[in-house]
DNA sequence: TGCATCAGTTACGTCAACTGCACCAATGGC
DNA sequence: GCCATTGGTGCAGTTGACGTAACTGATGCA
């Protein structure tokens, strides 16, 4: 795990698209994220509604990681209370398609492929 | 994480398709291994070869939950030495629109995109 | 007898991601 | 003054994915 999915701290890259996917969109809340805000622009307080479950800290977190690898823009108004805006660039856009592989696939497939025992 | 990205111990079945595929394919070696897999059947150590850096221990664990949810086969054939074949089924197959649309992405990405810094 | 192979299993430990809770700044309403 | 709101931050603690090392069983080879 040193070049193949893990952090870019050492490795220059995989050679390989899917792990480079990885590298960004790693933990199991990125995925959701990018999907929510394929609807639009989201408010901070809107992406912690529509994603139940998730911390304040995490959802930080992933937002900071997306908006420096530049697949999300952050816009900070200056008022109060603070309103901040999270939006994807025409980059994180084109994860539209992985998604949309990724929903395809999960709901073409039957319910029983998600049960222990296969069936 | 309730409902959303976890186990299947309670929740009954997240609707959106992007969060059943993460109920699968969820650590980093996944889908690494489903990579592998598309190339054809790999035997237990053709895959470790092919994964530098995961362990045995890890290898298993993953392929057991494919097997358990249908998406790989597992073929054991009683030799000395024991010889052991993972497969994708059909249902493993139909993630290679999902795994091209990943590689797709980021390939077509600029490499900046993956240093921390944005570019 | 002892070492090597394959495909694991088991025990034990690490490490990062994630969680919950409290807290902050600045302002509006009561 | 006190509470609510928004968008976070810090600290402590949990979870679980992952890693290392040792071991198994059956056989071939020296």
């Amino acid at each position: 795990m040193s070049q193949n999915s893990a952090s870019h701290n050492s490795a220059p890259l995989p050679d390989c698209g899917v792990a480079r996917f990885l590298l960004l969109l790693d933990g199991p809340w990125a995925t959701l994220i990018v999907r929510e805000l394929l609807h639009g622009p989201h408010r901070f307080t809107e992406l912690m509604d529509a994603l139940p479950g998730i911390s304040a800290h995490t959802l930080t977190n992933r937002l900071r990681k997306f908006v420096r690898h530049g697949l999300v823009t952050r816009t900070a108004y200056p008022e109060i209370p603070p309103r901040v805006v999270y939006e994807l660039t025409p980059l994180g856009h084109q994860l539209r398609a992985v998604l949309t592989a990724m929903d395809d696939w999960a709901l073409t497939v039957p319910t029983s492929a998600f049960t222990p025992t296969g069936g």
